[in-house]
DNA sequence: CACTAGCTAGACCAGTCGGTCTAGAGCGCA
DNA sequence: TGCGCTCTAGACCGACTGGTCTAGCTAGTG
């Protein structure tokens, strides 16, 4: 069968290039910075991601996806409110941890539409499921689904945008400030 | 005295640079791009920037910066509220009529702040005028300095995250209602 | 007119980019 | 043991990057 460490490298290459790309951006990201930080050869990175650094990028867009969408499910909170403050106080801490080394959703993609099709889809269904999640939490709370869709565009709005403020400011004040007016935004009236 | 042309180089240069760095973002934008759009040789453009393409990005941001607080001195508007919502409808059809070509704010910089101290200082010191111009409008309001502040904050990253999930869906709805959104947060309560 | 400074023009450079390719290590299976 | 597949390893490639340099055009001034 496979070699154990095969998905090892896979993961590793994929890490590293979601804290580049999110970090510096994705074409500021060379794959020779990837591969130094997840320590593969480039033929490793190629028998993973035969189609290269963009086919990486797509995997990053849905593994952030992923990741969100899982804090939310795991969040047990009652209201939208409550399930958007507590999820946005875990980025806070992660973006105060890495010192803002990472954007907050996926600003560091959206230029990639112009040079990327493929990034680009992958971004824009990325927040079209981020949307939706939102969405569809705050009709649990009893909203329509036009009040419910407006809210939530707000709130991922403020989130993304005040992630961006807080990191080129250097203050998780910033942050934290939005996912408070964001959680607010989300609540039932 | 110098050449008529000088300036006009240097400002279809500049200009250019605008563009393709909010179109694309800096990075993936070459100087070649920028010369061949500007119709100007490498030369001239190191005459005009000998610091090179991060010097051209700190004058782009600066002209940014100035443009926008020129459209809020330019407003007529009574509220700040109304201004928000004068100024941002201005925003919403320029990036309807380049079809999302370019980011609202600073988006398209923020990352470079790991890569180029020069530009990241340019983007805090531009975000941080942009605030310091609506906190001072709202405080004409009657507005204390403190909630002045906190709603240009919310403002700002409302907008910037609006425009980017705009953009990212190819929705110029999303853009227009964060500016409405925006503006409601600018409101004298 | 000659001279100078401002600016244009683009050839040229080393370095890096993303991507391809071949060699072989390591393991499962017969 | 030896075949074969997965994966690692990195040399290598052409294209292109930002940046440097020199030559020359042009306009203003003596």
């Amino acid at each position: 069968m496979t070699n154990v460490d095969s998905t090892d490298t896979r993961t590793r290459i994929l890490q590293a290039a979601q804290r580049l790309f999110r970090k510096r951006g994705y074409h500021a990201t060379g794959l020779s910075d990837i591969l130094e930080m997840a320590q593969a050869p480039k033929g490793s990175m190629y028998h993973h991601f035969p189609a290269g650094k963009e086919e990486i990028g797509v995997y990053v867009i849905q593994s952030i996806t992923a990741g969100l969408l899982g804090l939310f499910a795991q969040s047990r909170a009652r209201s939208t409110q409550a399930m958007v403050q507590q999820v946005g106080e875990q980025l806070v801490v992660v973006a105060e941890k890495t010192q803002f080394e990472i954007c907050a959703l996926y600003s560091a993609f959206v230029a990639e539409r112009k040079t990327s099709p493929l990034l680009g889809e992958a971004v824009a269904t990325a927040y079209g499921q981020m949307l939706e999640a939102l969405q569809a939490r705050m009709m649990q709370d009893g909203m329509t689904a036009r009040v419910a869709k407006e809210k939530a565009q707000m709130a991922v709005a403020l989130l993304e945008g005040g992630s961006l403020l807080a990191q080129a400011r250097q203050d998780a004040r910033l942050f934290r400030a939005a996912v408070k007016q964001a959680a607010l935004i989300c609540r039932a009236e």
